[in-house]
DNA sequence: GAAACATTCTAGCGAATGTTAGAATATCAT
DNA sequence: ATGATATTCTAACATTCGCTAGAATGTTTC
């Protein structure tokens, strides 16, 4: 006979899988990457700076908890996000973080600081403004990731393509620039690369998985 | 100088506490009954089936990712839910594990084979019948956890009591009983009970997080 | 089939975690 | 103050985890 102890024990193991596979801050930072694009192992090891082999193990126990899924392309092997409610997890995650934890808010008080944030304006008044050409939103990563997914009227300008490609934005409006989401510092580099070259740009912190989500 | 990588690390480090802390069956299980009511050391461990010892250690561990916080009432010590924001991702990452891994469908999918799930009406159509008066909702939980919030038009009735208070309920009418969510058996037990005595009884797998989530 | 490449598997180490039991602390009732 | 009660602190142990390095696997290219 199985009890109601046993029960709840096994409900409890199962969910502790998916809290347990988000319990690591390089497994966290590689689910946000697999929220912009599915990626290679190599490509994922070196945007959260670890080794391919600490990345692959990584890649593995998420795989276990069903939260990211592989598929063999040729030589690679292409990671991607199991399902979009992961995507959602993760944000509600990283708010309640930034709800909760002083020690975050300060850290990311600190940022805002010294950077120049988009505010003033609503979501929908940016979507509005950008339509018409008032201001130019620039999106900051790489290629591929705008491919996969983009803010509406976004134009794709990679940072590492930035520099050379200055004289394509237009000095009279306002730039607009985001990447991948709060805790990437791509827009942090725009902004203070285009600033310095007498543009007038600030940063948006929205990632595109923040973005859609204040759709409602 | 501070990198962007010192920066980053420091940010996923961050969220990464919130991730750890909820990384154990027995410390979800703590929040889940967190969520329903403040609650001393004592109620929490015999609740969870652990030692009072090992409840106050999970408790401090919860404590120091600022998920709960804790008061002093006389002789005991009083734990609650720092933020209602923690009770909703307690349900996303259950709702996660839920749509994720199969094993935690399939022993759900058992548990709802034994049980007499309510079903087939919305609920907007429950609230409604409830308010009419055509079916009687039961909150089956401890009293105190219905005087910290319940359903619209629910009625306590603890399942401690339920043999004894039968004779309160009506014959004719459908009865839907609720617990703590979907991984309390309680109303389980209860709507077991009450079709044993000759009741319409069907259960109601939302707990009040849930149904307020719904709300929408 | 051999060489090159991308990824995974295996083994090992130090650090962190879950659990238990015993000592220590804080509060209440007398 | 004293004893009873509730909780936390400390120490200890086995287990698990994060990371590194070397061997092994599967795929492409020649």
């Amino acid at each position: 006979m199985v009890t109601n102890r046993e029960i709840k024990n096994e409900l409890y193991e199962q969910v502790s899988r998916i809290a347990k596979a988000s319990a690591s801050p390089k497994r966290l930072e590689l689910l946000g990457l697999l929220c912009q694009a599915p990626k290679t192992v190599e490509m994922l090891s070196q945007e959260a700076s670890i080794s391919v082999k600490l990345a692959s193990s990584h890649l593995q126990d998420l795989k276990a908890a069903r939260l990211v899924e592989s598929e063999r392309h040729g030589k690679n092997m292409i990671y991607k996000l199991a399902s979009p409610s992961v995507a959602n997890f993760l944000v509600t995650l990283r708010e309640l973080a930034q709800e909760r934890l002083t020690e975050l808010q300060e850290a990311v008080r600190q940022l805002g600081e010294s950077a120049h944030e988009w505010t003033g304006t609503t979501r929908d008044e940016l979507l509005q403004q950008a339509g018409s050409g008032d201001v130019v939103v620039i999106d900051v990563r790489p290629a591929n990731e705008f491919e996969s997914a983009h803010i509406p009227y976004a134009r794709s300008m990679p940072l590492s393509d930035l520099k050379a490609r200055l004289k394509e934005l237009p000095k009279g409006k306002k730039i607009v620039a985001y990447c991948r989401g709060p805790f990437c510092l791509m827009s942090d580099d725009a902004v203070r690369l285009l600033r310095k070259s007498g543009y007038d740009a600030v940063l948006l912190r929205d990632g595109i998985v923040e973005w859609n989500r204040r759709a409602g």
